[in-house]
DNA sequence: AAATTACGTCAATAGCGCTGACATATTTTT
DNA sequence: AAAAATATGTCAGCGCTATTGACGTAATTT
């Protein structure tokens, strides 16, 4: 029985063969999923760093656009984050114009969010080349299938 | 004609009006990936806070179970990160002895990556709660429906 | 012998998330 | 009316992950 070399010695507890198959865990869609965002994401990148924001800025000025109106309190429980995070990232959209507050009419301690014409246009600019990249991907796709898509994500969604 | 009160002017600059439907873009799918990433990360991520580890290190535990060998540089283009990036997360990764490096057997410049099984078992702990989570999404989904999935995701991906 | 490549590392910085604590209005409850 | 709860803001400190730039070493290629 030969001796091992160190270098054997350690490659005796390594795994060389790619994990696949092992318990039924599909592999193929997290990493599809990976890829797809890390892309996905990498478009309003690129123009944010123009204007010297971040992710959580485009978050911000996307949800602000989709439903002006919305409270700091609809905005944390939709971002998921604490307040404290959110508070930096929305003074400065406040103070640089793309958003406006005002207090609430019934409940004047809530402060509704609202976009300015800046902010519209922000927001769009960064949708419009994720928007490109879903068309690309779903190019010769039919209604069902942009359905059954659809479906998926809605179905990867924690149910609230 | 009524003067306006500073509120109602300040008013009239915001717009109350969701935006949508605007230069043919798609809000809907943009948000439903949006929600089902976030989803789909939550699920390791409060399991690696145990570990004291974060979501980069996932990663490269994920990639390097996946290809076992695969070089520093592969892995970096993988990720699309900065090697400085990488440095911290791996050094960690193989001090606790989740990764071991091996020199390349042809080119001895290179770092070969494999998991330990240590490396293995973390890897399978952390894709099992994704993958019941996209069970749970193609629940009663026909493999045409699978695979229509997975040709969207491929298409979401920057081609290379 | 010189240039290139693969990798590692030091230093500084930015973005974005967290916890904990405390303050201020405003509304609701008692 | 007083007390409690709610919505929001803010200060302070920290951790993780990413960045750029610079430099070093070993190994390979030219």
């Amino acid at each position: 029985m030969p001796r091992q070399t160190s270098q054997n010695a350690a490659k005796a507890e390594l795994l060389a063969t790619p994990m696949q198959n092992a318990g039924n865990i599909d592999f193929e869609i997290i990493e599809l999923l990976f890829f797809a965002y890390r892309d996905f994401v990498s478009d309003p990148d690129q123009i944010l760093v123009k204007s010297g924001f971040g992710r959580a800025h485009h978050r911000v000025v996307h949800f602000v656009n989709r439903e002006p109106g919305m409270t700091v309190a609809d905005l944390l429980e939709t971002l998921q984050i604490t307040k404290q995070s959110l508070a930096r990232v929305l003074k400065q959209l406040i103070d640089s114009g793309y958003i406006r507050q005002v207090a609430g009419p019934e409940d004047r301690r809530q402060r509704k969010l609202y976009p300015t014409q800046a902010g519209r246009d922000l927001a769009l600019a960064l949708a419009e080349p994720q928007s490109r990249r879903i068309e690309r991907a779903f190019e010769g796709a039919s209604e069902a299938t942009r359905a059954s898509v659809k479906r998926f994500l809605r179905g990867m969604q924690t149910e609230k």
